[in-house]
RNA sequence: GACUCACUAGCUCAACUGGCAGAGCAACUGACUCUUAAUCAGUAGGUUCGGGGUUCGACUCCCCGGUGGGUCACCA
């Protein structure tokens, strides 16, 4: 095959042309399986029982020291970096030739006996090695690795190979979603899987992404939200439900919104809002105190402490106490306008007062919710899917938590009643036609599910990216996903 | 979408008020058998994001465009 050499630099034909020679000598540059022993922290870990032991490892060059007959080199692994040590007179005269024709990047294994150097760094001793593969482009710089953020997103491999701390990152965003699993099933509920493609995009208020499936000939959305089919499986008797996946939303990019993002949504039958309220606070605790030993963390210089229970505010009260304003005693829009105004906030003649409520809301307080807060009882308009409060039916029984001012999880006594339901679809399909592509379609199914009863139950959602962007102090959403998404790059 | 900042060698970064585009790492040649950001001597490496303009002269100033970051807006 041939490669259009105007696109090869001096670095990359010198690495052709190693491997060429290589092969002229009969070493396969890109080779077969192979079988290790060791990960190069085990080895570190337990250097007193391995010393003068022989070990097997494999894994990436990432720097050469060379001495003239003897060259030290540092080995990346899964697990880490060890030090492997070449020596002439060791591997002999031919194999360490071969070795001057490794380049930083490649990837060999290796066998050898484990010892510590006069410096007293543990290292390996090299008796023979294999080329596993030729790299055959030069890797970013050693020391400073790779900074350009444009190039860390785009080519992720790259961030990972060079910058161990982004590595970290992933490592505790996989552990995070294992412990959120584990926490869950231990209290006996079950993980299932609902469609991604939706005929009719529900559960939230959000644009879809259109796709086309051509042997129906039918438009589907990638899900909003998986909340309708899941409550489906309520009404068919799965009584405690969760699902973690994927959702999308056809929206703007930001630090801490991408296109499609990762939550778990968890419906448990005979329960209310308040015993998801509970859920939701242990589960984040449990989680950051098995992957990171403690509830009490650090974000963006801020100290946060996740020990349940977590304050409780009505959405009311917290208005109330912030601005003066109290939505409490309005019952008319009007009265609900002036009040707005009279706060600074700009709406809207025709905005509802739930909607104002809400603006309030999100203006004066929400910024403000920096340690661990659940805001509840929002207005029945901004909740179409919630049960409304027994005690007044203009609010519901729902809660948002927020940390460091950003929602984190979002839950609610699950509206069942199928009359009030298709009635709330009506006004959102109004909405809808009145402009808002955001509001809720119609899903007929969906209150048919519900009028063959669904059982008195609560339900949440937890955004993972958020979360995991919690834990590990990262301030964008695309450091806690591997593969953001970009703008397609042309030549 | 608006504002703003950035884009220079494979990577990390310099380049004064507009005056010869430079360093470290990486690469190449050579020396070197306990180094660790190895060291020492030497060599090579550039569409300064792209296009246009101003100027005797543009990495630098102006205009248009691209990509990315930040802030805001949109958005749960």
């Amino acid at each position: 095959m041939e490669y259009q050499s105007e696109d090869l630099n001096e670095l990359m034909l010198a690495r052709r042309g190693k491997m060429k020679e290589l092969s002229d000598k009969g070493v396969e540059p890109f080779g077969e399986k192979y079988e290790f022993t060791h990960y190069a922290k085990n080895i570190i870990e337990q250097f007193e029982q391995l010393e003068n032991q022989k070990v097997t490892i494999a894994g990436r060059i990432m720097s050469v020291r060379g001495h003239g007959k003897a060259s030290f080199a540092n080995l990346m692994d899964m697990s880490g970096r060890i030090q492997v040590y070449f020596r002439q007179d060791v591997v002999g005269e031919e194999a360490y030739e071969i070795f001057n024709l490794i380049d930083i990047g490649d990837i060999i294994g290796l066998n050898g006996r484990v010892f510590k150097t006069k410096r007293g760094e543990v290292s390996v001793e090299v008796q023979a090695f294999t080329l596993l593969t030729k790299s055959l482009r030069p890797l970013p710089e050693k020391w400073h690795g790779l900074k350009d953020v444009e190039t860390r997103y785009r080519q992720r491999y790259l961030d990972l190979i060079t910058n161990p701390e982004v590595r970290d990152i992933f490592v505790t965003r996989s552990k995070i979603i294992s412990a959120t699993r584990r926490y869950l099933d231990k209290l006996g509920f079950l993980e299932v899987e609902t469609p991604i493609l939706h005929p009719i995009a529900g559960g939230a208020s959000a644009r879809p992404f259109i796709t086309h499936h051509n042997a129906l000939d039918m438009d589907m959305y990638l899900r909003i939200a998986p909340e309708l089919y899941l409550k489906r499986l309520i009404v068919g008797g799965f009584e405690k439900v969760y699902e973690l996946g994927r959702v999308f939303r056809n929206e703007g990019i930001s630090y801490k919104h991408n296109p499609e993002f990762t939550m778990i949504e968890i419906y448990q039958a005979y329960a209310n809002y308040e015993n998801v309220m509970r859920i939701t606070e242990e589960v984040i605790a449990y989680v950051a105190q098995e992957v990171l030993g403690t509830t009490k963390i650090m974000y963006q210089e801020q100290g946060i402490d996740l020990t349940p229970p977590w304050n409780r505010l009505s959405m009311l009260d917290a208005i109330h106490e912030k601005t003066g304003a109290d939505f409490r005693v309005v019952t008319s829009q009007d009265e609900a306008l002036s009040m707005a105004r009279k706060i600074g906030l700009a709406v809207e003649k025709n905005t509802d007062i739930g909607n104002i409520i809400n603006m309030a809301f999100e203006e004066f307080v929400e910024p403000t919710l920096i340690q661990p807060t659940f805001i509840m009882d929002h207005p029945v308009e901004i909740s179409p899917l919630a049960k409304r409060k027994a005690s007044n039916p203009r609010f519901t029984d729902r809660f948002e938590a927020f940390i460091f001012g950003r929602e984190m999880a979002n839950g609610f006594s699950e509206l069942n009643d199928p009359i009030d339901q298709k009635e709330r679809f009506l006004k959102q399909v109004a909405q809808r036609a009145a402009g808002d592509d955001e509001a809720h379609m119609m899903d007929e199914d969906f209150v048919t599910a519900l009028e063959y009863g669904l059982p008195p139950t609560g339900g949440l959602g937890i955004g993972i990216d958020r979360l995991v962007m919690l834990l590990t102090n990262s301030h964008s959403i695309r450091d806690v996903i591997l593969f953001p998404h970009m703008r397609h790059k042309v030549e």
